[in-house]
DNA sequence: TTTATTTACGCAAACGTTTTCGGGAACGGT
DNA sequence: ACCGTTCCCGAAAACGTTTGCGTAAATAAA
């Protein structure tokens, strides 16, 4: 059971598979009748256009690709769904990519997403990327490229983030109004560029409340529970002692919060403890996690937004665009000590 | 900057198309040296077959997709790190597809498989599906479809799922030997295979021990963290005052983690609470959570495998084999009273 | 009636490959 | 010198669609 192409309408009708194709856009140099004929046939007999050869002939293929570190994130999850909203009503279908946070499979996935001729990409670069021509060839051959979340300043092109520093020293400051003297920060991968703009936030904001800044209250981890949990140990059982603690992400936050409960401390009396993200998951924390919420599906649709006006008209508005949105400190239990 | 094709290396070495795509191929009917000036300039051009180009001719695209309600339920996306495990190793490229629970979207979404000229699928389908359709008219073209998790019995194809009778049965008799008396049961989605069958572990459990089985002990909602929370407030308040919680997922356990915790009561010794899936999460809350881990990585394994012979070689093997992985009972502090 | 214009359609090329068929040249055997 | 192979390679069709161009018939203008 083949699918129905045009050459087997024009064949049951007698037709050039011209004649078919130009019926079925509605052209004005078909006649009427002729074309009634055609759209009834083509209804009858289910007949939709062929993506791929669409794809061969005109180079594109209304898929556009996003890229992610990881799935199962849920910011990811979330911002994916705000590209897909947008995506969705303007008729493009979103394929998603995992770099697994691997510098050979971004490329991969950026070969594929170019070969596979898809009409451009969202993507929030891999934490061991450090080589970025795969994006800058494809971005010199003018092909549609937006970066979010982790962005890379030196191409080009459009960008959407949050203001990290901002963020950042928002929750320092709240952690220092409430009375914590010893703030630790437990910073993402060093190089990434929001590491670095959330550990500069929570310098500044120590700086600028009197409170000193020592290299050792500064640690690292990835992204995610798993790893930042072993982290969160060895802290509590180094000589710091901290009395508050930022985490560069919700995911690490929620390790800081595991191995905070394990120690026999109680949040927020003996640690205060706030994230970045605020994700869903954090109002359900026993307590409940405070952290810096971001506007994920929000960034998705603004993201998605910017690529399509990049598709659609890819010479007027040459000026490339970064859109940095805001943050917005929501206070709970883990942080809350005064009222 | 066009991409280069066979045409370009055939022009510049005065040959046809068709001595290039031999050459490249290394088909024994080409000149030694002429196979050695193709494959030097290809190199050099670095050149890439067109894959859009080879689908139209081959109807197939050495793609693979995956369709699942929401990548953010991390169960799922672990499922889907599992498949792109052994599709990668095959040489496959594996497409995420969310349904977000919508018969609508699934239908398009089969439908962008099949007209892509995807290999095949797997597919945990939607909740509010009825109408199967979609899936059998491909599958009765003889196209690879493979289910997982959520699976639909009635279309003859592999299939794969976890021993949910037999998880749920453990998992209820493990409370009830922790001495539970009034034992609920919080359910998915009712008429959802995976929930029914964990229901049914639920009662025989009960019926085995002695205890009785009550309509009013089973509630059900909807497999996320924010609507369970809801249900499980409704639960608490009730005249029921369970002092044991078996939910089917652990999205519902997290809902009623913090839903009993906001009432100020304490696990295990009020109520004693375990979920389905072991999800990396669980292990992080206060106090942990029990519950019935489900191989998702291998689960996600043994069906790429499946599909993948599917796909390779359609006629041998028309058996089709419905795989049922075990689970195992992982015992945490929100549910273990006694030592 | 002749000429210009419109109407309505078909031919063929193009997108990038693979593959079937065929054929010229060189070479071996008689 | 002739025939049968073997070795290399090219022409063309095919996948499904769109579109520039050509053209016959019908209509309008002269």
């Amino acid at each position: 059971m083949r699918k129905v192409t045009i050459k087997d309408i024009a064949k049951q009708l007698n037709l050039s598979t011209s004649t078919v194709s130009r019926a079925l856009r509605d052209s004005h140099e078909i006649g009427i009748e002729t074309k009634r004929k055609v759209l009834e046939l083509a209804e009858q007999l289910d007949y939709t256009p062929d993506p791929v050869a669409l794809s061969l002939l005109n180079s594109h293929s209304n898929d556009i690709g996003v890229i992610v570190p990881d799935i199962s994130n849920p910011f990811f999850a979330i911002v994916i769904a705000g590209i897909e909203d947008v995506a969705f009503a303007e008729g493009y279908h979103v394929v998603i990519y995992q770099s697994h946070d691997d510098y050979e499979r971004e490329v991969l996935n950026v070969k594929h997403i170019y070969n596979r001729r898809k009409d451009g990409f969202l993507v929030a670069v891999a934490t061991n990327t450090t080589d970025f021509s795969h994006f800058k060839n494809l971005h010199d051959k003018g092909f549609p490229i937006v970066f979010f979340d982790r962005i890379y300043e030196e191409i080009d092109t459009h960008k959407v983030a949050v203001d990290d520093y901002e963020g950042a020293y928002n929750a320092t400051k709240h952690l220092i109004d409430q009375g914590c003297q010893r703030i630790v920060h437990i910073s993402g991968p060093p190089h990434l560029l929001i590491s670095k703009r959330r550990l500069q936030g929570y310098k500044t904001a120590l700086l600028d409340h009197g409170l000193p800044h020592h290299e050792e209250y500064v640690w690292s981890t990835h992204f995610d529970s798993q790893q930042s949990i072993e982290v969160a140990r060895e802290l509590l059982k180094s000589a710091i002692k901290p009395d508050g603690i930022f985490a560069a992400s919700d995911n690490i936050a929620i390790g800081c919060h595991a191995a905070i409960t394990e120690a026999g401390l109680t949040m927020p009396k003996d640690i205060a403890l706030i994230g970045f993200s605020d994700l869903p998951m954090a109002a359900m924390l026993n307590p409940p996690l405070s952290s810096v919420a971001q506007p994920a599906f929000e960034m998705g649709r603004s993201a998605a937004e910017l690529l399509i006006k990049l598709i659609k008209k890819p010479n007027e508005n040459t000026q490339s665009v970064t859109k940095t949105l805001k943050t917005n400190l929501v206070i709970r239990a883990s942080s809350l000590r005064k009222r």
